[in-house]
DNA sequence: CGTATATCAGATAGACTGACATTC
DNA sequence: CGAATGTCAGTCAATCTGATATAC
């Protein structure tokens, strides 16, 4: 049973067409993974903004939430983990710290360095968006079987180890 | 034989750790998703950069090479291939024009309409991104098997028949 | 002294919106 | 006239860089 074709299909058909002396098959799965990322976006982003946050936000306030009880970081921490510069943090830590979400305070062991640390709104909205954002995906998801979610993840955790820095 | 740990499945642990409630596995799928579109685009642009272009500006060079001779199409075309909206485009275009890669043409159909050509110097140059392109892919991904790209393709093509808009 | 932490101001790149003129 | 095409000006959100102050 063949599968559905998809735009992806039709772009490399394309190229096959224009470049003959070229074999574009890794575009299929590069093409591919960056194109559901793209479509991913605004699906997650619209399950965000039911609880006023951006697609940011909501990345800085789980990665608190995640951390566990106090649920507090030092901004270092916090952008390393984001994959963003410390002057991109200090922005961001200003605008939550603005709506309320999370609260600055003094490192007892280290005067140069701050801690971040939720709210008691920010952690409430972090829950309820938590939750909306995974029933969201699951729901996105629910047409694929089971199977074939394991084996994606299995194989996409290949990808992963490629390509993240050691 | 056990797959390595990524970095996904130590915020899927803390996840579980955190909100016991909580069945978080479709974040497994996505969150690979994001994270590899994530780690890949610098992979991408530093290819893209030899060429002196931005992820982009080939973005638009390659789909009017992908159009075939005379490597021209109208800005309504090249947007809606995009995903960006018309304002957009003309920006594009009018820094792809000032660096000499793509010239506009009136459409002799229809006076309202331009025509957006690849040049000279942009059909020789994307020519050669490409190639150099296709062969950064298929040096990010020569750790992983035929076999398990060949079934990657699969499954996020059924993913991506979701997510794209009919 | 040299390194690490965090902040800030300024600059930048990229995108969007809404108004517009033109043509179908 | 209503719809479509492309352009423009203005605005915006998010990021980065480099300089700075403080503390280890």
């Amino acid at each position: 049973m063949k599968r559905k074709t998809d735009r992806v299909d039709a772009i490399l058909a394309q190229w096959h067409q224009e470049r003959p002396d070229l074999d574009v098959s890794p575009m299929a799965s590069i093409g591919r993974i960056r194109r559901c990322a793209q479509l991913l976006q605004p699906r997650l982003d619209g399950c965000f903004e039911k609880f006023g946050l951006s697609s940011w936000e909501f990345d800085v306030l789980a990665t608190l939430r995640r951390a566990g009880a106090p649920h507090c970081l030092a901004p270092t921490a916090l952008f390393s983990a984001l994959m963003i510069t410390s002057g991109t943090m200090t922005q961001r830590l200003k605008g939550l710290e603005a709506k309320g979400l999370v609260v600055r305070i003094q490192n007892a062991e280290d005067a140069r360095s701050m801690l971040v640390q939720l709210s008691h709104s920010g952690l409430a909205l972090i829950d309820q968006a938590v939750t909306a954002h995974v029933e969201n995906e699951r729901q996105i998801l629910s047409a694929l079987t089971p199977e074939k979610l394991t084996q994606m993840n299995a194989l996409l955790s290949d990808l992963l180890s490629i390509l993240e820095p050691e």
